[in-house]
DNA sequence: GATGAATGAGAATTCATTCAT
DNA sequence: GATGAATGAATTCTCATTCAT
C-alpha cells in the first residue's frame, strides 16, 4: 500500500550509472512484456521483478511503487515520440519533398503502431495520475517547430493568426484522430487515406485561420 | 479486480420492473459520488453497496462484477450524450440561427462539463475493456445525422465527397480536442474561443474537401 | 472453493530449505488439529494461517489454495502409510513367525487408527479431486512385494496366478473393509477378529486361485 | 447458514400427495443434472430450483437445507440399490443357472455404472454426515438372504459359522473393490474378470469359514 | 402454498511493500 | 547494494437462507 503519495513520480536513483540504466530499462521490457501477454490487469511488481531478473527489493531501490515504472515509462514513451517526430522533420533522412506536416502526421502514425497495448495502458495511468498536460506536449512541440519553419518561409501573418487555443485544437485533433484509430481498428490505422485526411484537416484549418 | 468471468458487460437483472431500474440507479449514483469524492482508487463493490443503501449481494445480482457497473454507466452516458446532443439539433429549444455544427460542438462541450471526474473514470475502464469502437458512436451518428441534413438542403454533392474517412477523422479529432481540453485543464472548457475553433476545424475541413 | 486455477497440486515454493519444510508441516499440523476440533467445515484458510503462526499470506507462498494443503497431507499420508507398512513388513522390528499377509494387515488396521477424522477429511478432498488412483497405490506396492517374497519361496507357479485382476482385487478388498470399519463404527477396529478375518480372506482368495 | 443442524435429515413434507413427490423429484433430477456437468463445486441451491422449475422458497418448503438434499438422494439410492440387487436375486427374471453370489455381484457391478459422478458425490456427503453405517445396510441385507437361502439349501452348518464379523468382511471387501473398480478406472469396472475374481473371493472366503 | 428479492456473514485470495539478513 | 520471505489489510464475490408479499 503506497501511504506517501507524493514521490510516486521520481524515480529513487538516478540513472547516473550505466548499471542503473540497465536494470531500469530490464524493468521497463519486463512491464511492457507483461502488459502485452497477459493485459495490465495481470501486472505486478512481484511479477515484475521476476521477469526483470531481479529481486523484488531491488526493483523498489529503483522504483518508489508500482504507478511510479508505468509514469516513468510514459514519460520515456514521450521523449521518444518527440525525438522521432523532431527527427522526421529535421533528420538527415527526411524526405524534403514532403511537407513538414505530412511528414510529423507519418511519423506520428508510425510510433503507434509500436507496441499499442504498452502505449495505452502507460499512457492511461499517466493520465490517471493528473499528467494529462505533459501528454501532448511532444506533438505541440513539434507543432511550434512546424510553425516556426513556415513562418520564416512565408512570413510572420501565420505565426500571429495561430495563436494558444488554435494551436492547442490542431495537435489535439491530430492525436485525437490517430489514437482513435488505433483504439477503434474501425479505420485501418496504416492506411494512406488516414494520413491523407489529416494532412488535409491540418491544412485546410491552417488555411482558415 | 475482474478474473476471468464470462459476462463483464450484461446485468444479471433485467430492468423490467420500474424497481429494479431505481436500484441500478442508485447503484450508479453511489459509484458516482465514490468517484467524485475520494477518487476511482477508493471504489469498492462493498462501499458502493453500502451508500445505495441496499446489500452487497443484491448489488451482485444487478452485476456480475465491480466493472460491469462501471461500463453500463459509461453506456448509459454514451447514450444520454446522443440523446442531448440530438436534441440540441433537432428539439425544439434548438436555436435554428445557429449552425448545426456549432449546435453539435456546443452540446458536446457542455456535456463533458457534468460530472467530469465521473467521466474521465468510466470512460477509461470502457476503454480498457476494448470497447473503444462504442466510445465514440454517439457522435459519428449525429456527424451522420448532420451530413443527412445538409445533403437534403445542399444536394447529393457533398454527400459524396464525405465519405467514411473523413467522417471518422472529422468525428474524432472534435472529440479529441474536447476531451483533451477537459483532461487538461490547460484551456479553460467552458470558452467560447474553444467552440469558435472547432467550429472552425470542422467548416474548414468540410469546405476542403 | 477452489476457481479455475491451474494448479491445485503442487506446492509453490520447494522445500528445499529445512525452513520451508517446517513451515509446511506447521501448516498441516494446524490443518490436521482443525478438522479434529471443529470439523472440516469449520477449516478455513484464515484460521490454519493463524494457527500455524504466520500470516496468510505466507500460506498463500506455500500452497495455491486451500484444498492443495489436504491433497499435499493426503499424499504425504500415503507415503507414510507406505513406508509404515513396509517398515512391519522388512522393517528389524518385523516378527518373522507371523505371516507377510498378516503382518501387512496388522499394520494397515494401526494406520487408520491414527487421527482418523482427518485421514478421512484429507481422502475425501484427494478422492473428490480424481486422486481415486493414487488412493490404493501404497496397499497394491506392498501386495507386491509380498507376491515377489513368496515367489521366491515357492516358485514360479503362484505368481503366474496372481494377475493383475487378482491383485486388484484382494488389495481393495482389504482396504475397503479396513475403511469401512473405520467409518462405520459398527464394528470395533482394534479387534483382533477384524485381522483374523482379513488374514482368512487374503489366504483363502489366494490360495483358490 | 445452517442454524439448526438437528433436522438436517427430514424432509419437511411428507410426499403423501403424488404432486409432492413429483416435485422431490425434480428436484433430484435437477441436483443429479447439475452435479454430472459441472461437478459438486457447482452445486448450490439456487441452481436447483431453477433447473428443477420452482423457486426457491418452494425448494425449501421440501428440503430443510441442502444437504439434507444429497441424503435424501444417498437413501433413495441405497434403497433402489437394494431393490435392484433383490430383484437379481429372487425377481422372475433371475437366471436360476448362476449361483446367487455371481448374480448379486453382477447386479451391484451394474448399479455402479449409472451416474457415477452422481453416486459418488452423494454418497461422500452421506458419509461426511456421518451415516457410513446405513452405506453397507443394502449389501448387508442381500449377504443375509443369500446366507439364509443357502442356509436352507445346505443345512444350519454354514449359518453358525457366518457370525457378525464375517458378514462384515465380505460385504465391506466386495463394495470396496466394485468401488475402487469405478474410482481408478485402472481395472475396466465392465469386466467379466472382475466379476469372476469378486465371485470366487466370495466362494473361497465363504468356503474357509 | 408459492415466490424470488434481499440479505450479509464469511471465505478465498491478492499484492504492494517492508526489513532482517 | 541486494535479497526474497513475510506481512496483512483489503477486496471481491458466493450462496444458504429468510420472509414480506
Amino acid at each position: 500500500m503506497v501511504k506517501d503519495r507524493q514521490d510516486i513520480v521520481s524515480q529513487r536513483r538516478k540513472p547516473t550509472q550505466a548499471r542503473a540504466r540497465a536494470t531500469m530499462d530490464m524493468i521497463f521490457e519486463a512491464t511492457a512484456r507483461i502488459i502485452e501477454r497477459d493485459g495490465i490487469a495481470a501486472l505486478n511488481t512481484n511479477r515484475i521483478a521476476e521477469r526483470a531478473g531481479i529481486s523484488i527489493g531491488s526493483l523498489y531501490e529503483y522504483f518508489p511503487n508500482k504507478d511510479a515504472i508505468l509514469i516513468a515509462m510514459a514519460r520515456q514513451r514521450l521523449a521518444e515520440d518527440e525525438r522521432l517526430v523532431r527527427q522526421a522533420l529535421t533528420g538527415p533522412d527526411a524526405d524534403q519533398n514532403v511537407s513538414l506536416a505530412r511528414r510529423a502526421i507519418h511519423a506520428l502514425v508510425a510510433l503507434h503502431e509500436h507496441r499499442p497495448k504498452v502505449r495505452r495502458a502507460i499512457m492511461a495511468v499517466h493520465l490517471a495520475h493528473g499528467f494529462g498536460s505533459e501528454h501532448a506536449r511532444p506533438v505541440q512541440e513539434i507543432a511550434e517547430l512546424i510553425v516556426q519553419r513556415n513562418t520564416r518561409l512565408l512570413g510572420d501573418k501565420t505565426a500571429a493568426v495561430l495563436d494558444h487555443a488554435s494551436l492547442f485544437v490542431i495537435t489535439r485533433a491530430v492525436i485525437g484522430v490517430i489514437r482513435a484509430a488505433f483504439e477503434e481498428r474501425s479505420l485501418l490505422p496504416g492506411t494512406t487515406s488516414l494520413e491523407d485526411e489529416l494532412v488535409r484537416l491540418v491544412e485546410a484549418y491552417l488555411a482558415a485561420l
